[in-house]
DNA sequence: GGACATCTTTACAAAATCTTTATAACTGCA
DNA sequence: TGCAGTTATAAAGATTTTGTAAAGATGTCC
């Protein structure tokens, strides 16, 4: 199975350390950034899962990097903060902060609260399976099947075909898929993503020519229906 | 705009009161159950867009409520809570809380919380339809659909259909359309509209010579209906 | 280090779409 | 009726977008 994969914006290493040791023995793929500059950077070159962004950094101010994250970030970011005054609290909820923790915290309940966030917006809380004709996507497995014979997709291939599955029947465009699957930086990296429809397409239509499940929508984008 | 409805399960009237003044002054409309038992049935008969639940009822657990709720309510559920101990907390989340909070909780912050969880959930929801007649516009999805069956647009046909809906009614000028879709360089072109006013004409008129949609205003421009 | 799978890049053919041209049809009016 | 201005349609030509194969680059696992 494929991890989930976090990234940590915190500049005290104690707590970076913690929080790595913690998710890594959960599962978790750990990517960490001390500046909140940094962690910029590296969501938009890959986008995690999830973000455990702690508000008081050195260089910019935890609530600005939230508003900047959230002008093209859509994935659950929880704020970590010592600060525990209602003022913070309100304002980086409604700023889009998923969920906000005060330092100290319990292990066991920001591990629970990051759970409940992932599966959320991986949507596999209401039907973990998804089906679309011969196709069935069991997004908690991450297992493709076509006419009940498992296929294999490598890790791109599949996010790809998931994402498209999350939202059937809607067109999806270049630009949004790009920054879906490979980040923010690569929205104009459209033969990427020709690249794999195409092969996604031999793997899943019964003719590849004629593609019934991925159609091309010119000039704007690929639906999937 | 249509007020949002949560339901308060809770067997303490004090507290109840508390938040339902809360709520209402915050263009909520609200609905109460004191007992596990009402609440489920209240939330069955009329489900409404979030569910504020007491863990400590007097009926039932209210972790049995909210695994019972759960089979088949998928809005946000808000856990409060006087138990602020990790297990209570943790397994609430695992169960499909939304978020958990504990008494007593500070208005302000529950409110964004309450905020946050409905804007989420909302998102989710489907997309807005405008329909003109036998036509259906999809613009999120980007889907038109005629006698409910999709048709296939090039993309400067969809976005001058989607045009003349979003003015539906309103006579729009040669000069106007063409400045929106091919760009202020593009206003005296009154060509290229007849020819794509043509192309949507066949798909999606009727009888293409006697239009009922696209409707020509001579020497002006067009008026869709 | 080497085999293997995967991702990225390049090049070119194929398809779809847009633009332009030519011509016909309509409309209102003298 | 005939004319001028406007609109509609078809089709050829130009351009853009897409699909595919394959070579190069990168990373991973023994």
């Amino acid at each position: 199975m494929n991890k989930a994969e976090i990234l940590i914006i915190d500049d005290e290493p104690q707590i970076r350390k913690l929080l790595q040791i913690n998710l890594e023995s959960n599962d978790y793929k750990v990517v960490q950034a001390s500046t909140g500059k940094e962690g910029l950077m590296l969501s938009a070159s890959h986008p995690p899962d999830l973000i455990l962004l702690d508000i008081g950094l050195p260089d910019k101010s935890g609530h600005e990097i939230l508003q900047e994250l959230r002008e093209w970030y859509n994935r659950p970011i929880i704020i970590l903060s010592v600060q525990d005054n209602e003022t913070d609290i309100v304002s980086a909820l409604d700023n889009g902060a998923t969920d906000y923790l005060t330092k100290p915290f319990r292990t066991g309940e920001l591990l629970a609260r990051i759970r409940s966030a992932v599966k959320r917006s991986q949507n596999t809380e209401n039907s973990p399976v998804i089906s679309c004709g011969n196709i069935e996507i069991d997004l908690v497995a991450r297992i493709v099947k076509r006419s009940n014979e498992a296929i294999k997709l490598t890790s791109t291939e599949y996010n790809l075909l998931a994402l498209f599955a999350k939202n059937e029947g809607k067109v999806l465009t270049h630009q949004y898929l790009l920054k879906e699957i490979w980040g923010y930086s690569y929205q104009t990296e459209t033969q990427y993503l020709r690249v794999f429809v195409g092969t996604l397409r031999k793997k899943i239509e019964e003719n590849p020519n004629n593609p019934q499940h991925i159609i091309t929508e010119s000039g704007v984008g690929y639906r999937f229906q």
